[in-house]
DNA sequence: ACAAAAGTGTTATGATTACACCCATGG
DNA sequence: CCATGGGTGTAATCATAACACTTTTGT
């Protein structure tokens, strides 16, 4: 069976920059090739549209197949269409960006028996294709949205701590940020739930747990609230 | 001449969403179909990409075509895949918003006959396909984008007064702005020239006339600043 | 002299920054 | 009792918000 049409038409795929926290450190999820071109590079997940599902679709389909990890925050990045992105034929690809946090997630060995890897995001291996520039893309799209939007709270536990939060946002936005202002500040926004709950097994005094409050943040934003921690 | 491929493809089209500024009002740039389906209706200028041009290339291409408007600041908006947004087959279409000031940037009789029009952005006909969808996201991204960096400039004569810029983040943002502390704040920034000339042919004491430093705003974003003018 | 929009300062309040020590816990 | 990170307050500075009248120009 095949599929004919008047004018030539480039392929389509979904590619996805999934990034994660583990120890405090920024990862992305990346799979090693095991088909030409780029075979054995490693490469964003991700593949060809199908006929009758919606990109948003494709980009969580792609993302079980591959590496195992699903219901996760995902979000459309940007569509990638320079004409020699892949050396085979035209392939225009849209990107998207996900957040996990590793412990909810974890990854499978992959249906098709390629590797999956978390790679520090600082840090990454040559990548296949232009994903290099996808990467890109969503790493500042993700400094970005940090600044106004509350996606800081995908990539930690449910329950966390503020100095995990705080970690987290140094990390990202790789600033220092000062403790008694942070916490002021954000506390002040009253979005976070005090859960009663302490950490567990740490070698320290045990710090609060929160939970971010995504029912009132929802509500206040309908006002024209805008959540800007720093 | 046909192509044929193993997998069926999407057709793959763009679409713009172009605003303009008249009289402190603001305007939408829409084509009258003269082809089914939506034979009749107001759309969006767009349509298919072409094998050897990128996506911005194509938008610029089609808008060209189809408006005559061309040299314009134009953005990637966001591809929308619904299956059936297209009622004859599977389309996928990556949108773009673009800005222009109505005055340098005429619109032409169609090539090949379509009806162009200015429409209020407040104010539009019913939209062929999703497109009234695409329009929404466009104008939420405007409204969003405004409030840090400099877009304004986009949609105003390259010599403004500063009555006329603080009107267009009224009418954009819907909300009054108070007129003192405007002009406070977006001369602080010290992005504005003073161009030394003013206002002609006005019935009332002539305005001064300034011009966005675009040169000293690129160096200062490399440093971290943000264009925040509310 | 009137109409129409341009232009201009002050004050009160709230937000941001800078900064250092004691506390609780486990080993 | 030590090491580790958790948790807390104040003062100075800066930014924001609220607010009304005078100036210029053309008719």
């Amino acid at each position: 069976m095949a599929f004919t049409y008047k004018y030539a038409r480039p392929a389509l795929t979904v590619d996805c920059v999934v990034f994660g926290l583990d120890e405090g450190e920024l990862k992305i999820l990346l799979i090693q090739r095991k088909l030409d071109p780029f075979k054995g590079q490693w490469a964003l997940p991700g593949g060809f549209v199908e006929m009758d599902e919606t990109l948003d679709e494709a980009a969580r389909r792609e993302l079980e197949e591959e590496t195992g990890v699903k219901d996760l925050f995902l979000e459309q990045l940007y569509t990638f269409s320079g004409v020699d992105r892949d050396p085979r034929e035209r392939v225009v690809s849209v990107a998207y960006y996900a957040l996990v946090n590793l412990d909810e997630h974890p990854t499978t060995a992959a249906s098709d028996a390629e590797q999956v890897g978390w790679f520090s995001a600082f840090d990454l291996p040559a990548l296949a294709f232009d994903h290099a520039e996808v990467y890109a893309t969503a790493l500042k799209r993700l400094q970005g949205k940090l600044r106004y939007e509350p996606l800081g709270f995908e990539l930690l536990p449910q329950k966390f701590t503020l100095s995990q939060l705080q970690q987290l946002y140094e990390t990202v936005l790789n600033q220092a940020l000062d403790k008694r202002n942070f916490r002021k500040k954000i506390l002040k926004m009253d979005l976070l739930l005090d859960t009663g709950e302490k950490q567990q097994n740490v070698s320290h005094r045990a710090a609060q747990l929160y939970q971010f409050d995504e029912a009132k943040y929802q509500a206040l934003k309908q006002t024209g609230f805008i959540f800007e921690p720093l």
